[in-house]
DNA sequence: CGGTATCCTATATGATACTG
DNA sequence: CAGTATCATATAGGATACCG
C-alpha cells in the first residue's frame, strides 16, 4: 500500500488499490446510479434520470460513459426513433455490488452513532 | 436511496449515506491514513509524513483535522519541544477498517481482471 | 517537529441551450 | 428520447515559504 510507484490500470493511474476502486466508483453519481442498476436489472436513460432527481443529463450521460469505459455498465443501443438506450451492470459491475452496499451500510451506523453522540451531549447540557 | 431530501450529519449534508461515507473517507490520502494507522495502531505527524512520501505537509494535516472532525481520528498533543503529537484512530475509525480493506481488495480483483482481459485480447490478436 | 499562510492549477460539477 | 456543446463555478489538491 502507497508505494511510491504508480501503477496504471486503463486509463486510471494509482498508487494502490483503493484508489483504484474510488477511481471508479467514487464519482459523485456513480454509486447511486450503481445501486438501482443493481437493483432494477436493466434501465433506459429517461429511466435513470427519472430515478435521480438532481442529477442534470450532462453528468448523467458522463458518468455512465466513464462506467462503461471501465467496464461497470453495459451500454445497448436499440436503433429506433425515438432512441432507446438501456443501460445494465456487467460482471464486473455486479461484482462491485457488495462494496456499494457497505458504503451505504457504514454510513448508515456512522449516522445513527452521530446523532446519538448529539442526544448524550444534550442530556448532559 | 437518492431521494430528493438532503440530510445533514455533523457539517455534511447528502442524499444517501453512500455519499456521506464517501465525504469521510473519500479523499485521495484518507483512506491511506486510515489504513496505516490501523496496521500501526498510533503514528506520529512526520511518521505518517515518510510512511506516505508523496503526500505535501498541507494535504497530511489538512486531511488529518477533517478526519479529527469526523471523529475517525484521534490527535493527542504532548507539550514538550520539539513538539510531539500522535495519531490513532478512534473507535468508529476502527469501524470502518473492513469497508477500506474492501475497497482495497475490489480494486485488487479489478486490476487481475483487467489484466485477465488486455492478455486475451493480445491473445487473440 | 508540527504545523500555517498564500497563491496557484486541475478537476469535478452544474446551468443552460441546442440537436438528430 | 438521448444525447452534445458551451460556459461558468466550486472544490480539491499542490508548490512554496515561513513560524513557534
Amino acid at each position: 500500500m502507497s508505494g511510491s510507484t504508480l501503477k496504471t490500470c486503463g486509463n486510471k493511474k494509482y498508487h494502490c488499490t483503493v484508489e483504484l476502486t474510488l477511481q471508479i466508483i467514487g464519482g459523485k453519481w456513480k454509486p447511486i446510479i450503481i445501486y438501482h442498476l443493481g437493483r432494477d436489472g436493466t434501465l433506459r436513460f429517461c429511466e435513470l434520470k427519472r430515478t435521480i432527481p438532481n442529477i442534470t443529463q450532462k453528468m448523467l450521460t458522463q458518468q455512465l460513459r466513464e462506467l462503461e469505459a471501465d467496464n461497470i455498465v453495459h451500454r445497448e443501443v436499440y436503433a429506433q426513433v425515438p432512441p432507446r438506450v438501456e443501460y445494465s451492470l456487467t460482471p464486473t459491475g455486479e461484482s462491485v455490488l457488495p462494496v456499494v452496499h457497505q458504503l451505504c451500510e457504514w454510513g448508515r451506523m456512522y449516522e445513527e452513532a452521530m446523532a446519538g453522540l448529539v442526544r448524550e451531549h444534550a442530556e448532559a447540557v
